[in-house]
DNA sequence: GTCTATAGCTGGATAGAC
DNA sequence: GTCTATCCAGCTATAGAC
């Protein structure tokens, strides 16, 4: 799916790399949209356990922030939601998994919002949530597919210096800035 | 492109719209990829057209606002990304476009910052050129493709707060929000 | 320019032997 | 479970008549 998209999962090209025949894909999943869902749904599970881990981090800004920016994460996502977009079988599965991970990182969001006194009027958690998922995706896309970078630099200076601001800096632990230097491959 | 992704367009159907061979789609393109940068050399054409007027106009950044949440124009967009990322006989191309694109918004977008006193250090156009594209094409992606739309309103809202403290109210002959009532089909 | 014909490939999925 | 064999569908692209 990194490499070529969703459309380059065939069986015959699953097989091949498990050394297998086609038709083992389909004797263990029957259609390819069953094994796409049996992907997504460990994908999720996976996510939604360092996703609840991050939150309940000492640095959950600077833990999620982190996260998102995988560029293999966002990439990954952004296939996932390609196939919905076109697979109406799938659809529903993904929709509800997205929203799921959504609310539980609102609800994260939350604590350290009221913790470093910030003002819900002028910046909501709900639109902070919003604002960090679509950052982080938009700057994976564009760099992932396209190999644009013009003015990500600032901008996750502009993100960081508001995290800053709220958790200090990002503790030794905490894994380093991945940013748009990681390819696809790493 | 926009119903069932760009995978889906062949020169089959493509000759079945038009009520002519699929042999003629090879005439006149030779490849598919062919076809397809004729139609992203129109869109990119008629889009700067259309960008360089909103940002010449009274209102720019409303202007460019409202145009960049177009859900036709996101869908599409995302696309050609994809697209991009699958075939890279079109990739370069597409990627020369948007950054050509970016570098006029960006362009653009410095006049109204400083005539409204904005703070440069505080929030450079740079920066808000890079998180206006992110925020339109991910609550595009968002709600085209899965149907969702949790904190949406939320986030046009604290967006649109900003532009009005730097423009005022949208004038009256601007176009009404188009937000995510708009179907692919409008 | 537009047509018929066709080569050559890749894909999903099933049937049935072992 | 794993294999062979196979069907049927869809696709890109070219050749050549008119």
């Amino acid at each position: 799916m990194l490499e070529a998209g969703y459309a380059a999962v065939t069986s015959r090209r699953v097989a091949a790399k498990a050394q297998l025949e086609p038709q083992l894909v389909h004797y263990y999943f029957r259609t390819m949209d069953d094994l796409f869902l049996a992907i997504h749904r460990r994908r999720v599970e996976e996510g939604l356990e360092r996703q609840t881990r991050a939150l309940a981090s000492d640095q959950p800004l600077w833990a999620l922030w982190d996260y998102s920016r995988d560029p293999r994460g966002t990439a990954l996502t952004m296939e996932f939601i390609a196939l919905a977009n076109h697979r109406k079988a799938v659809r529903a599965e993904i929709a509800a998994s997205a929203e799921r991970s959504w609310s539980e990182q609102l609800n994260g969001f939350r604590r350290p919002f009221e913790q470093h006194d910030v003002d819900a009027g002028a910046l909501p958690p709900v639109v902070c949530t919003v604002l960090l998922s679509s950052i982080s995706r938009f700057l994976g896309i564009e760099y992932g597919a396209l190999g644009l970078s013009s003015g990500h630099a600032e901008t996750v200076g502009f993100v960081e210096g508001f995290i800053r601001r709220l958790e200090g800096e990002r503790s030794a632990g905490r894994a380093n800035e991945p940013g748009p230097a990681l390819t696809l491959g790493d």
